[in-house]
RNA sequence: GGGCGAUUAGCUCAGUGGGAGAGCGCUUCCUUCACACGGAAGAAGUCACAGGUUCAAAUCCUGUAUCGCCCA
């Protein structure tokens, strides 16, 4: 076996593990009959991606469930894929293009879909090896794509389904467009900001005066709009304008004549209670406009320039098309007032555009119908969130979904599979392209626009697992069992996979929704790299290891909604996997060749001890990763960052600080007594590197390998290696309350040693005064005071009183004198006695209240009250014991 | 306007009914044969604020303030 260097290097271990982890094929899958399968698609990636903070927390988080569950021997499968992401990717290619001087339309569409499939050989394996890199363990072998040939066929099959039930339509209606896309995006995909801008009141002049008016008032965000208005309109009870409805307005700038309506729809709180409605351009004023029969003027094109409607304004850009509109009403005499004005404002979520309202020919989804089985699988209790309160955000979402706009005017995507008859003008949809229409025979031309990315990524669970072809696969993996994501895909994404999958699997996609926290800068910022405020994963990796950025992603996911990158927990986490890396490379190197493999011994109350605290760290673990084992103690699971911390812990602060310590001089003394040692730590450590495996997979891994297992224990990686199991037994309250005494006693030697600055190589005396199980237990143990402490001469006496020169200590029930002849400072002593007994006696007194309450002793739990009574009797106790120290140190 | 979350040590955050905790930082000491990415000891908090429930509140309820997110 070779040494272990001195320190833990990341880099000399990551890339050859994960190797021999491919190499032998663990991250493979299996349909095993009679199995539980353990499956999870990932959330794929933009193939135009790299990574960045969000992958790398959920992506550890995936990692972290499915590797634990393939150690409990679950057949396990871990989708992995990248999605082709329309807009983004789109984009990227007309970003070489424009480089080169072209357009798409330079080149066609058909060659366009080339370059996009030749930037994706190119670019769209980035994020997979950033995978690697963390140690995910995805299915490699089976790596998906939502362009995939087989994946079109699922996108058309339902899309052709929807289309002959019904359920997608196509209309004339207003959507969100985005002039820099040059595309339509359905409502949640604009990101609304909250901006300050102006309401601005222009006075529209009547035709011919009504009842002694001659004009009317309105008001608007956006005052190029106007050229596109086709009626004004009124609340049917405003007294204020009851007599100008149906009058004629002129339309200032352009001439046009459009009337004066009455509607419920407007608010006559707001701004005159006279509103302008531009039915082509606002999704309210198209409702006033389809009610009153009013004109739909469009005066915006796809770039946001004025059309040929808007006049003498025509090709203006729509910011300028503002400022010309506002400055001529004001030459004109008919800017009334301008008043400050904060409104909501759409923005494209890929480009950050502001996008217009507009009216144009979409194709729609009907959403009520797959929604209400979507709403009631919540509701049952078939499909989970964690936490669990982002159901409420679900069904808020769900209940009041509306129509979905699927069409996108890109060329990148799933082509609509719909044909017009040029002949007949018949409309048909088909999975398989065809070239003549169905109904006349005459010649067809398929529709130009593709779907939204959403649109396919929502086939996700089941389309990777070969839908709509039967299959073993999507038989024994379907349904899926968790879902990790960020909450800001809730609807986008994970909603509509629910949707989707009760309608055409059959069944919902998975039971677990894990929505982790989302990262922000140590700010508190969004992190976003065009704004130069993100981290970069791989950077983290380099300086802290793949284990180390892991365990340090997981000590901060709590069941906060944000996290603020805390870099410096990182690395605490670097340094605690060197800390395991060192206790590793001690017991190994306390192992000789003549070793004998064993099963543990409890021979000590260290031992003991630590078996049970293992017990304990094996079952916070359970609890905080596995669903059912939560559920079974009403807790909610994928607690991971009180695993982490459990973890920690157990590692750093018992195994470690103590029981490494304690065990050191059953080493030293050889023979049977040591190898009882050694095959107590190697059991621990055996154990612990399982429980800590999932968070950290390499170090693990790479200390694992080298224990000298039994071959019960053996396995060819720590990966397959069996999950610790039947531990409970080892609980043992009695050796933990031993421990804690014995903790107490060498901290409160030290910390005389510490006070009065005793070198670390001298040994001091000790005298405690202490009886009974105590006494016992100090007698057992005290060569632990020698190991730990110092202690050369520890003299163990009921009767013992406090000799002169001596510091002065209490440790439960017991008296502690070390006597350090010369040194000791008796005021600083009487300080300090003085200092515990203050809060002994304020501990005892809040508790001797407490005790003396009726109310509490006839309604609080017993063993409550049995506690605080066995504590009021050792606070007495020390108070009694601290008293009589500081009479003694008067003298 | 509606909803959700947060407010605990200098910083980042755990802790959901019964003794205020961790990591980092800080102070003192120590390179002792696993580890200085380390060890030992220590200082440090009005648990945002105001009411209420309870024998008992950081924890449950109501309200307020501040910050963040989502929806309309």
């Amino acid at each position: 076996m070779s040494e272990m260097p001195k320190a833990y290097d990341p880099d000399a271990v990551e890339t050859s593990i994960f190797a021999s982890w491919t190499e032998a094929g663990y991250f493979g899958h299996s349909v095993e009959p009679g199995m539980d399968p353990f499956t999870i698609v990932i959330p794929p990636p933009n193939v135009t991606g790299s990574l960045h903070m969000g992958h790398a927390l959920n992506n550890t988080i995936q990692d972290v469930v499915i590797r634990r569950s393939r150690m409990t021997g679950r057949p396990t499968r871990w989708v992995v894929g990248t999605d082709h992401a329309g807009i983004a990717t789109q984009n990227k290619v007309e970003q070489k293009l424009a480089a080169e001087g072209l357009s798409r339309y330079d080149v066609g569409r058909e060659r366009f879909i080339e370059l996009c499939w030749e930037w994706r050989a190119e670019h769209g394996s980035t994020i997979i090896s950033q995978l690697k890199a963390m140690g995910c363990s995805c299915d490699y072998s089976d790596e998906h794509f939502t362009m995939d040939e087989p994946y079109q066929r699922a996108v058309k099959r339902v899309f052709v389904e929807l289309f002959n039930e019904g359920l997608i339509y196509r209309g004339k209606r207003i959507i969100n467009w985005c002039p820099r896309c040059a595309t339509a995006l359905s409502d949640i995909e604009v990101e609304h900001e909250e901006l300050d801008s102006h309401l601005w009141h222009f006075r529209y002049p009547l035709k011919s005066p009504v009842a002694g008016c001659d004009s009317v008032v309105v008001a608007t965000t956006r005052p190029e709009t106007m050229l596109g208005d086709s009626c004004v309109a009124v609340h049917p009870d405003d007294k204020r304008y009851r007599d100008l409805v149906g009058a004629t307005v002129v339309l200032p700038l352009l001439g046009r004549e459009i009337p004066i309506v009455a509607d419920d729809y407007v608010d006559p709180a707001f701004g005159t209670g006279a509103v302008k409605v531009t039915p082509a351009h606002d999704p309210n004023d198209f409702e006033i406009g389809e009610r009153h029969g009013c004109e739909k003027i469009n005066v915006l094109a796809a770039d946001a320039t004025i059309t040929a409607e808007g006049g003498p304004y025509e090709g203006l850009d729509r910011f300028e098309a503002r400022a010309r509109v506002v400055a001529d009403m004001d030459a004109a005499g008919l800017l009334v007032t301008v008043e400050d004005h904060v409104h909501s404002v759409g923005h494209c979520y890929r480009c950050r555009t502001v996008v217009e309202p507009w009216l144009s020919d979409q194709w729609f989804v009907d959403m009520k119908p797959i929604a209400a089985p979507a709403i009631e699988c919540v509701r049952d209790g078939r499909v989970r969130f964690h936490p669990e309160r982002w159901s409420g955000v679900y069904f808020h979402w769900m209940e009041n979904i509306r129509d979905w706009c699927v069409s996108r005017q890109l060329w990148w995507g799933h082509q609509i599979p719909v044909f017009y008859c040029d002949t007949c003008g018949e409309m048909t949809a088909s999975e398989i392209d065809i070239t003549a229409c169905p109904k006349c025979g005459g010649a067809v031309r398929q529709d130009e626009d593709v779907l939204d990315t959403w649109f396919s990524s929502a086939l996700w669970p089941f389309a990777t697992l070969g839908w709509p072809e039967e299959n073993p696969d999507l038989d024994f993996f379907y349904p899926t069992t968790v879902l990790s994501t960020a909450r800001d895909i809730l609807f986008l994404w994970v909603a509509r996979m629910i949707m989707q999958g009760l309608k055409f699997a059959g069944d919902i996609p998975f039971s677990e929704v894990i929505i982790h926290p989302t990262v922000f800068n140590a700010e508190g910022k969004r992190m976003s790299k065009s704004l130069g405020t993100g981290v970069d994963p791989l950077d983290l990796m380099e300086h802290y290891g793949a284990d180390g950025m892991r365990f340090g992603l997981m000590l901060q996911t709590t069941g906060s909604q944000d996290i603020k990158f805390a870099e410096e927990k990182l690395a605490s986490s670097r340094n605690f996997a060197n800390k395991i890396w060192n206790a590793s490379r001690f017991v190994l190197m306390n192992i000789d060749d003549d070793y004998v493999p064993g099963p543990p011994k409890a021979e000590t109350v260290a031992d003991r001890w630590i078996l049970s605290r293992l017990a304990s760290l094996s079952e916070s673990v359970d609890l905080g990763l596995d669903v059912d084992a939560a559920r079974a103690a009403g807790a909610d699971a994928f607690q991971f960052g009180e695993v982490a911390r459990a973890l920690y812990d157990f590692f750093w602060n018992e195994f470690c600080d103590w029981y490494i310590e304690l065990a050191k001089g059953r080493l030293a003394a050889g023979g049977e007594v040591a190898l009882h040692a050694r095959r107590n730590l190697v059991f621990v450590l055996d154990r612990a590197l399982r429980l800590l495996h999932p968070m950290m997979p390499f170090i693990t891994e790479e200390i694992w390998r080298r224990l000298p297992l039994a071959d019960d224990d053996r396995a060819a990686s720590l990966m397959i290696a069996a999950w610790p199991t039947g531990l409970s037994g080892y609980r043992d309250e009695d050796a933990e309350a031993s421990m804690r005494v014995l903790q107490e006693l060498v901290t409160e030697v030290r910390a005389v040693r510490a006070r009065y600055a005793v070198a670390p190589k001298t040994q001091v005396s000790v005298i405690v005064k202490a009886m009974g199980a105590d006494a016992l237990l100090f007698e057992s143990q005290r060569h632990y005071l020698h190991e730990l402490a110092g202690v050369e001469n520890l003299v163990i006496d009921a009767a013992a009183s406090k000799p002169p020169h001596a510091a002065v200590a209490v440790a439960g029930g017991a008296e502690i004198f070390v006597p350090l002849e010369g040194l000791v400072d008796v005021g600083a002593e009487r300080e300090r006695a003085g200092r515990d007994l203050d809060r002994a006696q304020t501990d005892l007194d809040r508790l001797t209240k407490k005790l003396g309450n009726e109310g509490f002793l006839a309604k609080a739990a017993p063993e409550v009250i049995e506690k605080d009574r066995a504590k009021a009797v050792e606070l007495a106790a020390q108070v009694a014991k601290l008293t009589e120290q500081i009479a003694d140190l008067a003298d």
